[in-house]
DNA sequence: TTTTGGTACTTTGTGATACAAGGTATTATA
DNA sequence: TATAATACCTTGTATCACAAAGTACCAAAA
């Protein structure tokens, strides 16, 4: 198993996407590659196969709906949603993010 | 798929924890029931099933060793020192974590 | 001296999930 | 009517956290 700083950075942010995706649907709603282009842009990369499931997870679960809007440059925008009860899992994550941050700013005490 | 307070903490510290046993190893050696315990002080709960076979996975890829040393208390215990691989490995982890507070802050950024 | 309880280490099976790779469908343009 | 660009989806694989059960050592009580 190769441990380069790539894959550190791959390992770390394992969880932690889903958070992501809730955050950025938060501000606005989005289809798939504007979200994948939004996550690049703050330095964490996404694959499709990755993130398609995802949504598909988040929307099973009711945190998000989407609707179906045409687009001038090629195939329909399936643009996702975030509902009440994904704002609920959101702050619950907000909270959850806050301690993790805490967590290991206590173990790195001496 | 149930998605309580206690399951978003552990999906979210999934990948982080691997940079926790490395920095509690980097203060001072330690056994793995005494890890469990720091990272429970920290609000950070893990089972041994989740700890034994990471530590030997982080042995395996040299960024620690261990040595056996008796307790008055019971069995011998497995001591766990980070190696020289494991601080340089550790450093990485340490810029990988502040890149993805950052990267979380960003994406919350209206 | 046998049993009991506490401590510590280990293994097996399961479910979740990120990714690589490949596939389908729509639209505009050459 | 190809071709390129865009967009969505699926399958197979590897990894990993966890639950649960097991093994081994030691000391103190019965």
């Amino acid at each position: 198993m190769e441990n380069t700083a790539e894959n550190v950075r791959a390992q770390m942010r394992k969880g932690v996407l889903e958070y992501c995706i809730l955050s950025i649907l938060n501000k606005r709603e989005a289809y798939a590659s504007a979200i994948i282009e939004e996550l690049k842009a703050a330095n964490m990369i996404v694959v499709e196969g990755t993130l398609y499931p995802l949504l598909i997870r988040q929307k099973n679960q009711g945190l998000l709906s989407y609707r179906w809007e045409e687009s001038t440059q090629g195939p329909p925008r399936k643009y996702y949603v975030i509902s009440d009860k994904g704002r609920e899992q959101l702050a619950q994550m907000d909270e959850a993010w806050k301690e993790l941050v805490e967590t290991i700013s206590t173990l790195k005490e001496k």
